[in-house]
DNA sequence: TCTGCGATAATA
DNA sequence: ATTATCGCAGAC
């Protein structure tokens, strides 16, 4: 199980969003408490010239991550409860991200379903951006921080254990905006 | 299975 | 006012 190249990260987001289909996304809690999933859904978030993007109007508090380096991750809180990730992809200063919106879990199940206690059945753990985000334990520790660093004994990777990206993903529209409707930047491996 | 709706608070 | 969402209730 290998770290995803730091060289695949760093392209447009539509470009990077498919490639990420079948990676394994690995968060260390710490104390032993590591959970992973294989992450199936992804959606692409450009910089100024997307207008659906949290980055659409320059930089703010908010958005500051996604204007950091390839592989830095950035989570925002929305609908006054919900935690979101991204990775950033892209050069320094292009503000570009992937949303991680649906994870199969793979380790640590038992902290995921503890983690979870409203899903009724496994499928729903982590098949939306914030039920994974809640599934995998991240929250506001893990934005801004770069892949496969120590934040106070906590740790997001990205990993690769070998499965490729379907080579034809299922596209279409982004979930929940309310402009860029018509720009197919969803992709999802196909069931 | 699907559709509609309320929760709840940071952001701009 | 809006929001890169979720889970519940009710209809079928």
């Amino acid at each position: 199980m290998r770290r995803v190249p730091a060289k695949l990260l760093l392209d447009h987001s539509s470009v990077v969003a498919p490639a990420l289909l079948g990676k394994v996304l690995r968060v260390d809690l710490g104390e032993g408490d590591v959970r992973s999933g294989r992450i199936t859904e992804v959606e692409a978030y450009g910089g100024l010239d997307d207008p659906a993007s949290h980055s659409a109007r320059g930089e703010t508090p908010r958005n500051r991550p996604m204007f950091g380096a390839a592989g830095t991750v950035y989570v925002y809180f929305t609908y006054g409860m919900h935690w979101c990730a991204n990775i950033v992809t892209g050069a320094v200063g292009d503000p570009q991200a992937v949303l991680l919106r649906a994870v199969e879990p793979i380790e640590g199940l038992d902290a995921i379903r503890a983690a979870r206690p409203r899903a009724r059945r496994d499928r729903d753990l982590a098949n939306g951006p914030a039920k994974l985000c809640e599934a995998l334990g991240i929250g506001q520790w893990a934005n801004g921080v770069a892949l496969g660093a120590d934040v106070g004994g906590r740790s997001i990777r990205l990993l690769d254990d070998g499965t490729s990206p379907p080579a034809v993903p299922l596209v279409g529209p982004r979930v929940g905006i309310s402009v860029a409707q018509e720009i197919p930047w969803r992709f999802r491996v196909p069931s």
